[in-house]
DNA sequence: GCATAATATGCCTTGACAGGAATATGCCGG
DNA sequence: CCGGCATATTCCTGTCAAGGCATATTATGC
């Protein structure tokens, strides 16, 4: 799965988020998502495929972390497009505000 | 169709960097492409969904023209995590290089 | 070695999307 | 109003991912 691929999902942005603030386990990430542990285990694997979560074992656990280098990946597309908006941003407004 | 989504899948990448140069008809972005008039045509109108392409009929043709307003959602979501990458880049290198 | 906790994997169903082919719609010139 | 061009829409099929459930794996403590 590519790393556009890999962010085009809401659950998966929200682990995203939640690694931020720092190495977490596994259980502690179905916990937060309150969502069942295989669907979070699955979504994990995904962004470890990507690339975007790095994972080591701490005895029966599982601690990941966020390895966002992929991300450059985007911000680097992302910027050969940066001059058609920034120049009109005043004029659309923002229908932003996300954290996910 | 989300604009993660919408960014997600690299023909439609391609017509966003096709558009770059200036407002096109859908038969020059078909003939670009290489690709079947209606896959084109399909796609343009997720594109059109996600807000990130306008339209405007001009006779017979549709013109279509880049509308990047929607990638500044994209970049700020990314801002967030510019941090976590941008004081690793040096030791990572860069496996990037796309224009797609 | 066994029970148990933590996590991953497999199977199933459903829905969404990609690609292709055929067809419909809309606009124009004559 | 008819034929032709430009584009969209529909139908079909294959693939893939998401969610849910059951089960397998792995490590720990006893």
């Amino acid at each position: 799965m590519s790393t556009f691929a890999a962010i085009s999902d809401p659950t998966r942005r929200e682990i995203l988020a939640l690694l931020r603030s720092g190495e977490q386990a596994a259980g502690d990430l179905v916990e937060a998502l309150k969502r069942p542990q295989p669907n979070v285990s699955k979504h994990l694997k995904y962004l470890r495929d990507a690339g975007l979560v790095q994972m080591r074992i701490d005895g029966p656990r599982r601690l990941y972390r966020l390895d966002a280098a992929p991300l450059a990946e985007i911000d680097q597309w992302l910027a050969s497009y940066r001059a058609f908006w920034s120049d009109k941003l005043d004029a659309l407004g923002d229908h932003l505000g996300r954290s996910d």
